[in-house]
DNA sequence: TGTACATCAGTGAACGCGCGTTCACTGATGTAC
DNA sequence: TGTACATCAGTGAACGCGCGTTCACTGATGTAC
């Protein structure tokens, strides 16, 4: 068969095995190609093999498939980010540096995620699962900001929520517009986006007082 | 009549009046309701009070439509940056601050324009003539960077190009992550983009030894 | 000034299509006894 | 262990709908003479 995930034997536990897991992977696939308003729900289901009342089972509309693939996505961008900041080892400015390279890998290797994340126009409030998987990522940037903050002179030290925001400002800037996301092409540029981020964070740290 | 663009006498030139002119308002009402991907070609039509065939008289396809959306919105943009540049006055520093306000300005005031040019998927390759107004708008952001160089010492300056990488980056993650667009209300915030970018943008110039 | 003609923006009817959603159903699975 | 039953994931046919696109047309406008 075509779909592993349709594939007899591997996590079935139903006539058709796991299709809430198909359909977020058929979802995926039509979001890379296509953008994530570039699909119907029909489509999905006809990506995952099934009948096209079949996603009614697991999703109430397209909208919280697509939810729920920015979920997943939230989740693992926060691993992602998680393991790159390494408990601030060396040190906290390398390790924010550390975190843009994996925000830009991110986008890079997970376009689809990235754009039901952060391009679908989904309102954070009308789906209140995504709420803590976001917060969970940004989580990790803020406490990198707040340790980055530590060592400065507490009375000259911005509040360690701009710096994060900042941070993530920074990040999510160059990612956007110069990392391609699945349908479009990256802009062309002279450096690689992580030559660009790593300078920009490094001229924005040293600001701070905080690099060389 | 609802619609001022269809009110005779005014810009008429034909049968009702400048259609083209009010296909790309009618386009940009949708846009601010429902995203540069929430509307058909005959909903846009319907809008304008014209049959569903009529649009195919200026437009090949939705897309060219949404193109020539951004096209115009890139034209306003630069002029607003334009503006706000004021050559250089009364010094770069400032000057490219005033451009970040007038940047955020703009994805406030123009969502609808700023998600054609922005957040719609357009390969620019695509519509060659979005091309030209664009790189007019980046093109305000490399002469400020160029200029706030010009007072660094000529052997420890980066290149103005990258500092202006940055400077959009900077400009584009603030007004993407926390200015709200039309649909999606902003994320919420302990203080305003504007200050937020301002203080960003003056962190960076001090890393580069531009500011206080 | 008046008339005849060319132009072409917009009409409205038509087409086939895929959409979202519903429904009674079927049949594989899990479980009570 | 075997049987009878409850559960419920997925079926497939059906519906009305709006879509994109085409076409011959019509009628207001601009212009040549």
């Amino acid at each position: 068969m075509a779909n592993p995930w349709q594939d007899p034997g591997t996590n079935r536990t139903y006539h058709h095995g796991n299709l809430r897991e198909a359909l977020i992977q058929a979802a995926l696939s039509l979001i890379a190609e296509h953008g994530p308003a570039g699909f119907s729900f029909a489509e999905v289901a006809r990506a995952a093999g099934v009948s096209p009342a079949a996603p009614y089972r697991h999703f109430r509309d397209r909208n919280a498939l697509v939810a729920e693939v920015a979920r997943q996505g939230f989740e693992r961008f926060a691993d992602e980010l998680e393991r790159a900041w390494n408990a601030g080892r060396p040190d906290p400015v390398s390790a924010v540096e550390s975190c843009g390279k994996a925000y830009l890998a991110f986008a890079r290797r997970h376009p689809a995620s990235y754009a039901a994340m952060f391009e679908a126009g989904l309102a954070l409030k009308d789906d209140a699962s995504l709420q803590p998987s976001f917060q969970r990522a940004f989580g990790v940037i803020r406490h990198a900001a707040d340790a980055a903050c530590q060592s400065m002179a507490k009375d000259s030290r911005p509040p360690p929520l701009m710096v994060a925001l900042h941070i993530w400002a920074l990040y999510h800037g160059v990612a956007s517009l110069f990392v391609g996301h699945g349908d479009a092409p990256p802009r062309k540029l002279p450096m690689s986006p992580e030559d660009l981020l790593e300078a920009g964070l490094l001229i924005y740290m040293k600001g701070l007082g905080l690099a060389s």
